[in-house]
DNA sequence: GCACCGAACGAACGATCGTGCTATTTTCGG
DNA sequence: CCGAAAATAGCACGATCGTTCGTTCGGTGC
C-alpha cells in the first residue's frame, strides 16, 4: 500500500466519524484537513471534488459495515441464528466507539433522502441491498421451518430497520438509558409473532 | 396581527419546508430571503440571530404538529380509538403536501442528535413530551381494558415511533410504494400483540 | 405639520466554502 | 544514490455564510 493510499484511507476513516455527526454537507474539506494535519489542497488532491469524496465516504462506510456486521454474522448457522447475529452485530455497530456519531447510515439516510444526486443514488443502492440481505435471511428461516410460512420477509426486514431507527432516536437524541433493552425487546417481539409453535 | 408579525410567520412557514429538506444548517438566511423576496438584512432583523431563527422554527413546527395531529386526534374517544387516530394523523402529517420534506421532526431528530446547544435541548423536550403523550394514551387504553395490563406503554410508544421512522426511510429514501401499507401493518401488529382477548 | 417608530433595504465585514493553479517536498524503483 | 513520479503545501479565486451598520420609507400619535 503506497503512501497515498494509506493517507486516503486515514482521511476516509476520520471522515466517517465526522459525517456521522454533522452529515455530508457538514463534512468540510477545511475541517478535515485541519483535524488530520494536512493542507486543504493536499487533502483535496486525493479526491478531485467534494462529490467524489462523499461517494468514497459512503463506499468506505459500506465496506466497514460488511466487514464488522455482515461477514461475522454470516458465520452463524443460517435461519434464525444468523438473523439474530445480524441484529446483534448491527446494534453493536450502532453503538460502536462513543466518539462515533452512531450508525453512519442512519445519519446519511435522513440527510440524503431529499438531496438528489449520485450520493443519494449510491446510498439507496447500499440500503436496498442491506434490506434485501435481511429479507433473504428471513426467507431462509422460513424455509428452515423456524418462522411461519405466511411471514412476509420484506415486512420483517422493514420492521427490523424500524427497531434500529427507534433505538438510534431513543439513544442518541433522548439519551434514554433503556434504549438498547427496548431495541432488543422490539426485535424479539417481531420474531415471536412469527415463530412456528415447534421452534 | 401587525405587518411584522405576519411576515415573520410567512418566513417560519417557509423555513419549515426548507429545513425538512436540507436541515437547520442548510437553512440559510440568504436562501430564505431570496425565496421570499426579502433582503437578507430585512429578514434577519426579525430574528436577531440564526440560532433564534432555528429555535422559532422548531417551536413553530411543534405548534403546527399539535394543531394538525394532536388536537384533532384528541377528539376521538380515549383509549385505542384515540391511539389509532394519533397514528393515522401522524402518518398523514408525514406525507403532508409533497413539497414538504416529510415529517419535519424526523429530519430534525437525526440532525440535532449530535449537535449540542439550545436547539437540540428544545427538540429533546418536544420529542419527549410527544412520546409521553403517546404513552399516556396507551396507559389509558390499558385502563379501559383494551390492551393487556402487562403492556409497557413506553415500549409501545417507542415502537410506534420506530414504525414511523421506518416508514419515513422506506418512503422518502427507498421510494418504496408499499411504505404506507407496511407502516399500517407494523402499527397494527404492535396493537394486536397486546390486545385483550375480549376486545 | 412634525416627531417618532417599526419594517425593510443596500452595502459591507471577516470567515469559510469548494476549487483551481504552481511550487516544493517526499517517496521509491532502478 | 539518483531521478522520475507521487504526495503535499502555498496561495489565490469567486461565492456564500452570519452579522452589523446606516439609511429610507410608510404610517400613527400629538
Amino acid at each position: 500500500m503506497g503512501k497515498g493510499e494509506s493517507t486516503r484511507e486515514a482521511i476516509l476513516r476520520h471522515a466517517i466519524v465526522v459525517a456521522s455527526r454533522v452529515g455530508l454537507s457538514g463534512l468540510t474539506i477545511g475541517r478535515l484537513a485541519q483535524e488530520l494535519d494536512l493542507s486543504k489542497s493536499g487533502l483535496f488532491s486525493h479526491f478531485h471534488s467534494k462529490e467524489a469524496l462523499e461517494l468514497q465516504v459512503l463506499e468506505y462506510g459500506a465496506a466497514r459495515f460488511v466487514e464488522n456486521v455482515v461477514k461475522p454474522a454470516l458465520a452463524a448457522p443460517r435461519g434464525l441464528p444468523r438473523l439474530q447475529a445480524l441484529f446483534d452485530r448491527w446494534l453493536t455497530w450502532s453503538q460502536s466507539d462513543p466518539s462515533s456519531g452512531g450508525c453512519f447510515f442512519v445519519a446519511m439516510a435522513t440527510e440524503l433522502d431529499d438531496r438528489p444526486g449520485p450520493a443519494r443514488d449510491l446510498l439507496v443502492r447500499l440500503q436496498r441491498s442491506w434490506i434485501d440481505l435481511l429479507a433473504g435471511v428471513v426467507a431462509a428461516a422460513i424455509r428452515e421451518g423456524q418462522l411461519r410460512p405466511d411471514s412476509d420477509p420484506d415486512q420483517l426486514a422493514h420492521d427490523a430497520y424500524g427497531a434500529m431507527l427507534a433505538y438510534h432516536h431513543a439513544s442518541r437524541l433522548l439519551d434514554d438509558p433503556a434504549a438498547e433493552e427496548r431495541a432488543r425487546r422490539s426485535f424479539a417481539s417481531l420474531l415471536d409473532a412469527r415463530r412456528t409453535p415447534a421452534s
